[in-house]
DNA sequence: TTTTCAAATGCAACAATGTTGCATCAAAAA
DNA sequence: TTTTTGATGCAACATTGTTGCATTTGAAAA
Protein backbone atom coordinates (compact mmCIF):
# COMPACT_ATOMS: atom_id res chain seq x y z
CA UNK A 1 0.00 0.00 0.00
CA UNK A 2 1.65 3.02 -1.44
CA UNK A 3 0.46 6.53 -0.77
CA UNK A 4 -0.26 8.53 -4.13
CA UNK A 5 2.70 10.78 -3.40
CA UNK A 6 5.24 8.03 -2.95
CA UNK A 7 4.14 6.73 -6.23
CA UNK A 8 4.90 9.51 -7.88
CA UNK A 9 8.15 10.14 -6.32
CA UNK A 10 9.22 6.29 -7.20
CA UNK A 11 8.27 6.77 -10.80
CA UNK A 12 10.26 10.10 -11.36
CA UNK A 13 13.24 8.64 -9.52
CA UNK A 14 13.12 6.28 -12.25
CA UNK A 15 12.52 8.74 -15.02
CA UNK A 16 8.83 7.90 -15.39
CA UNK A 17 6.38 10.83 -15.90
CA UNK A 18 4.12 10.49 -13.08
CA UNK A 19 0.83 10.41 -15.25
CA UNK A 20 -2.50 9.22 -14.36
CA UNK A 21 -2.21 5.60 -15.48
CA UNK A 22 1.20 4.80 -13.73
CA UNK A 23 -0.21 6.11 -10.90
CA UNK A 24 -3.10 4.06 -10.80
CA UNK A 25 -1.73 1.00 -12.09
CA UNK A 26 1.14 1.34 -9.05
CA UNK A 27 -1.75 2.19 -6.50
CA UNK A 28 -3.68 -1.31 -7.75
CA UNK A 29 -0.41 -3.56 -7.37
CA UNK A 30 0.44 -2.12 -4.15
CA UNK A 31 -2.76 -2.44 -2.47
CA UNK A 32 -3.14 -6.30 -3.34
CA UNK A 33 -0.66 -8.74 -1.91
CA UNK A 34 -1.14 -11.25 -4.46
CA UNK A 35 -0.25 -10.33 -8.34
CA UNK A 36 -3.12 -9.43 -10.45
CA UNK A 37 -3.84 -10.49 -14.01
CA UNK A 38 -4.15 -8.87 -16.99
CA UNK A 39 -8.20 -9.00 -17.62
CA UNK A 40 -8.71 -7.46 -13.80
CA UNK A 41 -6.42 -4.79 -14.31
CA UNK A 42 -7.89 -3.61 -17.50
CA UNK A 43 -11.23 -3.81 -15.52
CA UNK A 44 -10.03 -1.52 -12.72
CA UNK A 45 -8.71 0.69 -15.36
CA UNK A 46 -11.18 0.88 -18.41
CA UNK A 47 -11.16 4.49 -18.55
CA UNK A 48 -7.95 4.16 -20.09
CA UNK A 49 -7.51 2.73 -23.74
CA UNK A 50 -6.13 -0.66 -24.00
CA UNK A 51 -3.04 0.17 -25.60
CA UNK A 52 -1.94 2.79 -23.41
CA UNK A 53 -1.99 0.07 -20.80
CA UNK A 54 -0.07 -2.27 -22.68
CA UNK A 55 2.54 0.21 -22.81
CA UNK A 56 2.01 1.34 -19.24
CA UNK A 57 2.65 -2.23 -18.27
CA UNK A 58 5.86 -2.59 -20.81
CA UNK A 59 7.19 0.77 -19.83
CA UNK A 60 7.37 -0.27 -15.91
CA UNK A 61 8.17 -3.88 -16.43
CA UNK A 62 11.06 -2.18 -18.56
CA UNK A 63 11.88 0.21 -15.72
CA UNK A 64 12.30 -2.35 -12.73
CA UNK A 65 8.94 -1.49 -11.39
CA UNK A 66 6.81 -4.46 -12.23
CA UNK A 67 7.49 -7.85 -12.95
CA UNK A 68 5.45 -10.36 -14.66
CA UNK A 69 4.17 -13.53 -12.45
CA UNK A 70 2.97 -15.12 -15.06
CA UNK A 71 2.25 -19.04 -13.76
CA UNK A 72 2.14 -20.93 -16.61
CA UNK A 73 -0.80 -21.22 -18.40
CA UNK A 74 -3.73 -18.93 -19.39
CA UNK A 75 -3.43 -15.51 -17.87
CA UNK A 76 -0.43 -13.07 -17.72
CA UNK A 77 0.24 -12.03 -13.94
CA UNK A 78 1.77 -8.80 -12.92
CA UNK A 79 2.97 -7.66 -9.59
CA UNK A 80 4.94 -4.78 -7.98
CA UNK A 81 9.10 -5.25 -8.23
CA UNK A 82 11.00 -5.19 -4.98
CA UNK A 83 12.39 -1.52 -4.30
CA UNK A 84 15.71 -3.68 -5.28
CA UNK A 85 15.07 -3.84 -8.98
CA UNK A 86 16.02 -1.54 -11.45
CA UNK A 87 16.52 -0.48 -15.30
CA UNK A 88 19.34 -2.21 -14.87
CA UNK A 89 19.08 -5.09 -12.84
CA UNK A 90 15.53 -7.26 -12.61
CA UNK A 91 16.43 -9.92 -10.67
CA UNK A 92 13.75 -11.63 -8.71
CA UNK A 93 14.44 -14.29 -5.57
CA UNK A 94 11.18 -15.98 -5.41
CA UNK A 95 9.12 -18.02 -6.68
CA UNK A 96 5.51 -18.16 -7.80
CA UNK A 97 2.84 -19.74 -6.34
CA UNK A 98 -0.77 -20.20 -7.51
CA UNK A 99 -3.46 -21.55 -5.14
CA UNK A 100 -5.24 -23.95 -6.35
CA UNK A 101 -7.72 -23.22 -3.68
CA UNK A 102 -8.16 -19.57 -3.86
CA UNK A 103 -6.61 -19.18 -7.40
CA UNK A 104 -4.42 -15.78 -6.37
CA UNK A 105 -1.12 -15.73 -7.50
CA UNK A 106 1.59 -14.39 -5.40
CA UNK A 107 5.47 -14.02 -4.87
CA UNK A 108 6.52 -15.92 -2.04
CA UNK A 109 10.49 -15.40 -0.68
CA UNK A 110 11.72 -18.96 0.27
CA UNK A 111 15.15 -19.45 2.52
CA UNK A 112 16.71 -22.76 0.41
CA UNK A 113 18.49 -21.52 -2.63
CA UNK A 114 17.20 -23.08 -5.66
CA UNK A 115 20.55 -24.70 -7.27
CA UNK A 116 20.13 -26.23 -10.61
CA UNK A 117 23.26 -27.77 -12.03
CA UNK A 118 22.86 -29.53 -15.26
CA UNK A 119 26.51 -31.06 -16.86
CA UNK A 120 27.87 -28.72 -19.71
CA UNK A 121 24.99 -26.07 -19.83
CA UNK A 122 25.28 -22.81 -18.48
CA UNK A 123 22.84 -21.80 -16.30
CA UNK A 124 21.86 -17.90 -16.28
CA UNK A 125 18.37 -18.10 -14.84
CA UNK A 126 15.97 -19.62 -12.93
CA UNK A 127 12.26 -19.28 -12.29
CA UNK A 128 10.33 -21.85 -10.19
CA UNK A 129 6.35 -21.99 -10.47
CA UNK A 130 4.66 -23.73 -7.79
CA UNK A 131 1.00 -24.83 -7.33
CA UNK A 132 -0.92 -26.30 -4.42
CA UNK A 133 -2.73 -24.24 -1.59
CA UNK A 134 -1.89 -21.05 0.60
CA UNK A 135 -1.69 -20.55 4.31
CA UNK A 136 -4.73 -18.68 4.52
CA UNK A 137 -6.92 -21.71 2.19
CA UNK A 138 -4.51 -24.23 4.52
CA UNK A 139 -5.82 -23.53 7.96
CA UNK B 1 11.97 -40.64 -34.11
CA UNK B 2 9.01 -42.57 -34.12
CA UNK B 3 8.04 -44.96 -37.46
CA UNK B 4 3.89 -44.06 -39.05
CA UNK B 5 2.87 -47.81 -37.96
CA UNK B 6 4.18 -47.24 -33.94
CA UNK B 7 2.73 -43.26 -33.80
CA UNK B 8 -0.54 -45.50 -34.85
CA UNK B 9 -0.41 -48.20 -32.48
CA UNK B 10 0.60 -45.56 -29.39
CA UNK B 11 -2.61 -43.64 -30.29
CA UNK B 12 -4.97 -46.62 -30.62
CA UNK B 13 -3.70 -48.28 -27.39
CA UNK B 14 -4.81 -44.47 -25.41
CA UNK B 15 -8.28 -44.74 -27.65
CA UNK B 16 -7.15 -42.28 -30.01
CA UNK B 17 -8.39 -42.30 -33.55
CA UNK B 18 -5.09 -42.53 -35.91
CA UNK B 19 -6.05 -39.40 -37.85
CA UNK B 20 -3.53 -38.00 -40.30
CA UNK B 21 -3.26 -35.05 -38.18
CA UNK B 22 -2.30 -36.76 -35.34
CA UNK B 23 0.06 -39.13 -36.87
CA UNK B 24 1.61 -35.53 -38.41
CA UNK B 25 1.68 -33.75 -35.30
CA UNK B 26 3.44 -37.02 -33.32
CA UNK B 27 5.87 -37.33 -36.13
CA UNK B 28 6.96 -33.58 -36.01
CA UNK B 29 7.49 -33.89 -32.80
CA UNK B 30 9.12 -37.35 -32.35
CA UNK B 31 11.43 -36.61 -35.12
CA UNK B 32 13.20 -33.16 -32.94
CA UNK B 33 14.78 -33.19 -30.02
CA UNK B 34 13.52 -29.75 -28.96
CA UNK B 35 10.23 -28.32 -27.75
CA UNK B 36 8.38 -27.21 -30.98
CA UNK B 37 6.64 -23.37 -30.69
CA UNK B 38 3.00 -23.65 -31.99
CA UNK B 39 3.29 -21.09 -35.06
CA UNK B 40 6.13 -23.44 -36.24
CA UNK B 41 3.79 -26.33 -35.63
CA UNK B 42 0.59 -25.03 -37.37
CA UNK B 43 3.14 -24.38 -40.25
CA UNK B 44 4.12 -27.17 -40.72
CA UNK B 45 1.06 -28.95 -40.59
CA UNK B 46 -0.83 -25.95 -43.12
CA UNK B 47 -2.94 -28.14 -44.85
CA UNK B 48 -4.75 -28.88 -42.00
CA UNK B 49 -7.49 -26.74 -40.54
CA UNK B 50 -6.32 -24.24 -37.59
CA UNK B 51 -9.12 -25.25 -35.34
CA UNK B 52 -8.71 -28.84 -35.80
CA UNK B 53 -4.98 -28.70 -34.98
CA UNK B 54 -6.03 -26.84 -31.28
CA UNK B 55 -8.64 -29.36 -30.72
CA UNK B 56 -5.90 -31.94 -31.72
CA UNK B 57 -2.85 -30.40 -29.53
CA UNK B 58 -5.81 -30.49 -26.88
CA UNK B 59 -6.74 -34.58 -27.07
CA UNK B 60 -3.24 -35.66 -27.33
CA UNK B 61 -2.46 -33.51 -23.93
CA UNK B 62 -5.51 -34.82 -22.29
CA UNK B 63 -4.36 -38.33 -23.76
CA UNK B 64 -0.96 -38.13 -21.80
CA UNK B 65 1.02 -38.03 -24.85
CA UNK B 66 1.95 -34.28 -25.10
CA UNK B 67 2.69 -31.99 -22.93
CA UNK B 68 3.27 -28.23 -22.67
CA UNK B 69 6.51 -26.68 -22.21
CA UNK B 70 6.06 -23.19 -22.18
CA UNK B 71 9.22 -21.59 -20.33
CA UNK B 72 7.71 -18.29 -19.09
CA UNK B 73 6.63 -15.89 -21.93
CA UNK B 74 5.72 -15.49 -25.57
CA UNK B 75 5.05 -18.55 -27.50
CA UNK B 76 3.49 -21.96 -26.52
CA UNK B 77 5.92 -24.69 -26.82
CA UNK B 78 5.05 -28.61 -27.19
CA UNK B 79 6.93 -31.88 -26.88
CA UNK B 80 6.29 -35.27 -26.14
CA UNK B 81 5.91 -36.71 -22.53
CA UNK B 82 7.54 -39.86 -21.72
CA UNK B 83 5.61 -43.10 -22.34
CA UNK B 84 5.39 -43.30 -18.68
CA UNK B 85 2.37 -40.74 -19.09
CA UNK B 86 -1.17 -41.51 -19.31
CA UNK B 87 -4.44 -39.68 -19.05
CA UNK B 88 -4.54 -40.01 -15.48
CA UNK B 89 -0.91 -39.71 -14.64
CA UNK B 90 0.66 -36.59 -16.51
CA UNK B 91 3.49 -35.63 -14.54
CA UNK B 92 7.14 -34.40 -15.55
CA UNK B 93 9.91 -34.96 -13.45
CA UNK B 94 12.23 -32.62 -15.81
CA UNK B 95 12.96 -28.95 -16.47
CA UNK B 96 12.23 -27.00 -19.39
CA UNK B 97 15.62 -25.43 -20.40
CA UNK B 98 15.54 -22.52 -23.18
CA UNK B 99 18.63 -21.95 -24.28
CA UNK B 100 19.36 -18.20 -25.22
CA UNK B 101 22.02 -18.64 -27.56
CA UNK B 102 20.24 -21.26 -30.35
CA UNK B 103 16.31 -20.40 -29.11
CA UNK B 104 15.46 -23.93 -28.11
CA UNK B 105 13.09 -24.86 -25.37
CA UNK B 106 14.16 -28.49 -24.31
CA UNK B 107 12.95 -31.15 -21.43
CA UNK B 108 16.28 -32.05 -19.66
CA UNK B 109 16.12 -34.55 -16.78
CA UNK B 110 18.47 -33.55 -13.39
CA UNK B 111 19.69 -35.48 -11.04
CA UNK B 112 18.98 -33.23 -8.00
CA UNK B 113 15.03 -33.73 -6.66
CA UNK B 114 13.68 -30.17 -6.73
CA UNK B 115 12.33 -29.61 -2.80
CA UNK B 116 10.63 -26.69 -2.25
CA UNK B 117 8.79 -25.93 1.01
CA UNK B 118 7.20 -22.74 2.18
CA UNK B 119 6.36 -23.26 6.03
CA UNK B 120 1.97 -23.50 6.15
CA UNK B 121 1.61 -24.08 2.35
CA UNK B 122 0.65 -27.67 1.19
CA UNK B 123 2.62 -27.99 -2.17
CA UNK B 124 1.13 -29.94 -5.13
CA UNK B 125 3.54 -29.64 -8.34
CA UNK B 126 6.67 -27.54 -9.05
CA UNK B 127 7.62 -26.33 -12.23
CA UNK B 128 11.05 -24.99 -12.68
CA UNK B 129 12.16 -23.10 -15.93
CA UNK B 130 15.60 -22.33 -16.77
CA UNK B 131 17.45 -19.68 -19.33
CA UNK B 132 21.07 -20.27 -20.02
CA UNK B 133 23.66 -21.88 -22.64
CA UNK B 134 22.75 -24.98 -23.94
CA UNK B 135 25.76 -27.78 -24.31
CA UNK B 136 25.50 -27.72 -28.26
CA UNK B 137 26.18 -23.72 -28.05
CA UNK B 138 28.54 -24.06 -24.93
CA UNK B 139 31.34 -25.72 -26.61
C1' DT C 1 -16.30 -56.82 -47.53
C1' DT C 2 -19.81 -53.64 -46.42
C1' DT C 3 -22.38 -51.22 -43.00
C1' DT C 4 -22.64 -48.28 -39.10
C1' DC C 5 -21.96 -44.49 -35.96
C1' DA C 6 -19.29 -42.03 -32.58
C1' DA C 7 -15.67 -39.28 -33.06
C1' DA C 8 -12.96 -36.09 -35.78
C1' DT C 9 -12.82 -32.54 -39.22
C1' DG C 10 -13.53 -28.01 -41.75
C1' DC C 11 -15.68 -23.77 -41.95
C1' DA C 12 -17.72 -19.54 -40.21
C1' DA C 13 -17.94 -16.63 -36.55
C1' DC C 14 -16.38 -14.89 -32.46
C1' DA C 15 -13.51 -13.14 -28.25
C1' DA C 16 -9.24 -11.88 -26.10
C1' DT C 17 -4.55 -10.52 -26.23
C1' DG C 18 -1.04 -7.84 -28.03
C1' DT C 19 1.21 -4.57 -31.55
C1' DT C 20 2.03 -0.46 -34.73
C1' DG C 21 1.36 4.24 -36.86
C1' DC C 22 -0.03 8.60 -36.31
C1' DA C 23 -2.17 12.82 -34.69
C1' DT C 24 -2.90 15.11 -30.34
C1' DC C 25 -2.00 16.25 -25.60
C1' DA C 26 0.28 17.16 -21.25
C1' DA C 27 4.19 16.72 -17.59
C1' DA C 28 8.24 18.60 -16.40
C1' DA C 29 11.96 21.46 -17.74
C1' DA C 30 13.63 25.74 -19.58
C1' DT D 1 4.84 31.05 -19.46
C1' DT D 2 6.59 28.55 -23.27
C1' DT D 3 8.80 24.58 -25.04
C1' DT D 4 9.49 19.93 -26.05
C1' DT D 5 9.85 15.19 -25.22
C1' DG D 6 7.34 11.59 -24.19
C1' DA D 7 2.63 9.76 -23.21
C1' DT D 8 -2.00 9.13 -24.81
C1' DG D 9 -6.17 7.77 -27.67
C1' DC D 10 -7.89 5.94 -31.76
C1' DA D 11 -7.95 3.06 -35.85
C1' DA D 12 -6.28 -0.80 -37.81
C1' DC D 13 -4.12 -5.04 -37.70
C1' DA D 14 -2.06 -9.83 -36.35
C1' DT D 15 -2.12 -13.88 -33.55
C1' DT D 16 -4.01 -17.07 -30.39
C1' DG D 17 -7.68 -19.66 -28.85
C1' DT D 18 -12.80 -21.09 -28.62
C1' DT D 19 -17.64 -22.59 -30.02
C1' DG D 20 -21.50 -24.34 -33.01
C1' DC D 21 -22.80 -26.93 -36.67
C1' DA D 22 -22.84 -29.63 -40.88
C1' DT D 23 -20.01 -33.15 -43.07
C1' DT D 24 -16.70 -36.78 -43.27
C1' DT D 25 -14.09 -40.73 -41.76
C1' DG D 26 -11.73 -44.33 -38.74
C1' DA D 27 -12.42 -48.51 -36.88
C1' DA D 28 -15.39 -51.90 -35.12
C1' DA D 29 -19.42 -54.79 -35.94
C1' DA D 30 -22.22 -57.25 -39.07
MN1 LIG E 1 7.14 -12.13 -8.40
MN1 LIG F 1 8.85 -31.22 -20.90
ZN1 LIG G 1 -5.37 -19.75 -1.37
ZN1 LIG H 1 21.55 -23.63 -27.62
Amino acid sequence: MMSEDSIKEYLRERALKATPIRVGLLSLLSERESAIPYSEIQENLKSFDRVTLYRTLNALIDGGIVHKASTSGDETYYALCSQKCSKHCHKHEHIHFKCTACHEVSCVHIEQAIKISIPNFQIEEVSVEVKGVCDKCCK
